[in-house]
DNA sequence: AAGGACATGTAAAGTGTTACATGATTGT
DNA sequence: ACAATCATGTAACACTTTACATGTCCTT
């Protein structure tokens, strides 16, 4: 259901193409839910049989723009504050954590060090962004808010990682 | 794939029921990987069929005892070596974060709030956890460096709860 | 004129959830 | 005896990914 909304909330804002939203996902959104085009396009065309969006404007190589209709964003209201949240969340580099046992010391590390690797260039690329980036639309604010979150939770992780680098044996402080 | 190794990580160290299973994931797995019980036993006596798991013991109600077998270990070794780690997550918590903007400021610091009780209570069972157990197989052990990882997670996921209920205008530390 | 980005779609396979289904054992 | 827990399984449906499929427009 989580993508339904996910496509009637960025509508709401504003009006793009199911090409656009796929971008969208593989940029800011899919950091939190992934999605493909396979995924999106069939999703927009149910979700304008059901009146929740709408075509607005029609462009080349037969792009159509989308916006949300009253109902779709009434839609989203209510799943936001009706629908209870779904709080477990998904995350296979933690999963792998638990077998680091598995690993010789050395082949843990590694894994630890990669793990730290990917959240420091996230927080470099949040950090870059804030930076450069002006959010204007009140769904650009709201992102803004979210892109804070990354950072928070970035910085966690890493303060995580160089903790269970100790623990497996990590003395030095290489790759930081 | 991820749901198969982390029966046979989770076999690698403790041989245990597709039940005893179950509740592994109701408890610590669920919260970085749910899985229920009827995904469970199929994969189980898949895993039993390709020779990566077998029955150590029979108990009573047809009771099945499993654990990794030699070529399960290694298919562990091989995923958490050779296979590229998916790094993105699914948080729908953060998803719907991005859409705060289409909630009036008192619904939305009542979303963060719930937010913020949630990963609290979260905080509190993993410092509970960390009080009263003393990890014993290895597999506890990197169990346990995880659970560090929930409670920096936790408290980065307070902290910027805080700070985006400033941002939404909350002056007052109510439910802190 | 060619390559890359734009643009949309479907089909098949794989993964995950909910509901259905059954029965044995243990503790009170 | 009854209730709770133990214990396993399947079926239908929903969601997600990968692969297939097609064609247009823009820039150099």
């Amino acid at each position: 259901m989580s993508l339904r909304f996910a496509l009637l909330g960025l509508l709401s804002d504003q009006s793009m193409s199911g090409y656009d939203l796929t971008k969208r996902f593989e940029q800011s959104m899919g950091n939190v839910w992934p999605a493909r085009h396979s995924q999106i396009y069939p999703e927009l065309n149910k979700l304008n049989k059901e009146g929740l969006i709408e075509i607005v404007a029609e462009g080349p190589r037969g792009r159509k723009e989308y916006r949300a209709t009253e109902d779709g964003r009434a839609a989203v209201h209510h799943w936001l504050t009706e629908i209870p949240t779904e709080w477990s969340i998904r995350s296979e580099p933690m999963l792998r954590s638990f077998f680091l046992w598995m690993l010789s010391p050395e082949e843990a590390r590694t894994y630890l060090r990669d793990y730290r690797t990917w959240f420091q260039q996230r927080l470099d690329g949040y950090n870059e962004i804030k930076q450069y980036w002006t959010p204007e639309t009140e769904g650009e604010k709201a992102s803004r808010v979210v892109l804070e979150a990354g950072v928070y939770q970035a910085e966690a992780a890493i303060a995580w990682a160089n903790w269970a680098l100790e623990q497996y044996g990590d003395t030095r402080d290489s790759d930081a």
